[in-house]
DNA sequence: CCGTGTATCTCGGGC
DNA sequence: GCCCGAGGTACACGG
């Protein structure tokens, strides 16, 4: 990693053009020869970038260039796409390496991911005699969250969101109308699961004979643990 | 801003909880609070981070955590939500600020809005004989990108994106149905256009009897740089 | 202020 | 490898 503290200007043409005025920034360089540009504004996101796989290569200014007062400039290609950067380096006021290693990464706890392991373990919340039938059941626009069957042997698709909202009713009723044709499934039954669902998303569903299902995060990982815990 | 190399380990409590186990990383703190976490590798978003606006305040470090090497930690917290991150430092191995002022920003040249612009130029490689209405022809519930109509005087709907996904779809399918109830419009079929249409796009778009016409941006610029250089 | 649509989205998972 | 869904999405633009 190099860190390089510079008055620059930056150029890039890719997926589209843009250009960085001159200013002072700090240039991030990572290992694997991507770049980062970054202000002391904004967000996460740089001002401008360029995502590994690529190469940094010096420049050799023309003499326009150095009569414009460019000292260094740096060429960053991708190495699949056409993607170029090029930074245009008038001053550098800090530059400095560090060998940072390999990281060990982010540890992330909660997401959706295992809302749908909860409710697979527990499907009976979608209903009394519930079974299920497989998570992830493909169809030819996509998986549906859980495949189930009700007491009585009928299909269920179940479809499970964080945030119930519109889209995510729009999502099941794809999969409903096409499940539907296939007369192994048919009749299938929808089921809109989320920890929380909109007033809107909630109407539309109700209205399209989906049901609806809150989930309670704390209390299905609870019974988990009780499940693994004794 | 601040840049500080340190060896450390983080914590983040927000939508999700997230741990950084102990690492040499990057730290970059912005002058409105904000702080990113960066590593070697990855794309450029930091491993952990905490968006402005919030407020970066130093944290006394307990004994048990003294014991265990931290020798400064800090609180990072969103001044909005409850969003937390903690960053625990065992040592710092470079400090550094600089005065960067206000960057000028990025200047873009999109492409987006100039697809719509040339395929209504280019109006017949939607088929034989089609004329254009308008662009952004305004119904209920939003604008259709182009309204046309066909060599036998039918209207045609169009929806352009630059990638296809099943999303505009749903967008064109809703214009549809709005505009199929206009007695002056009806019949209207619907062409889904668009540089790169997914598979699974192109099924629901064919199944509800949309046609799709993939656009080729370079040759229509090229069509166009022809009617304008000469 | 909030909703909507886009993104050089990034990131992870399945096939 | 591609394709797809999710995101602590971020971001601009419109109402």
């Amino acid at each position: 990693m190099r860190i390089v503290v510079a008055d620059c200007s930056v150029d890039y043409a890719g997926r589209l053009s843009a250009h960085l005025p001159r200013a002072k920034r700090v240039l991030m360089l990572k290992n694997d020869g991507s770049i980062l540009v970054h202000s002391d504004g904004g967000s996460y996101k740089p001002l401008n970038w360029m995502s590994p796989p690529c190469t940094l290569a010096p420049l050799e200014p023309d003499e326009d260039q150095l009569a414009a007062g460019i000292v260094e400039a740096w060429e960053v290609t991708h190495k699949k796409t056409a993607d170029r950067l090029i930074v245009s380096i008038f001053e550098i006021i800090q530059d400095s390496s560090h060998d940072l290693g390999v990281d060990p990464g982010l540890i992330k706890d909660g997401v959706e991911a295992h809302l749908q392991e909860l409710l697979a373990e527990q499907i009976d919340r979608v209903g009394e005699g519930h079974t299920l039938v497989r998570r992830e059941y493909m169809t030819p626009i996509g998986p549906v969250d859980i495949l189930a069957r009700d007491a009585t042997g009928a299909s269920v698709a179940i479809e499970i969101k964080r945030r119930g909202e519109i889209d995510g009713v729009e999502q099941l009723t794809r999969y409903l109308e096409l499940m539907n044709r296939d007369p192994v499934l048919a009749p299938v039954q929808g089921v809109f699961a989320a920890q929380e669902i909109k007033p809107q998303a909630r109407t539309l569903a109700e209205d399209r004979g989906i049901r609806c299902l809150l989930l309670d995060y704390d209390e299905m990982r609870g019974m988990e643990d009780k499940n693994t815990l004794f």
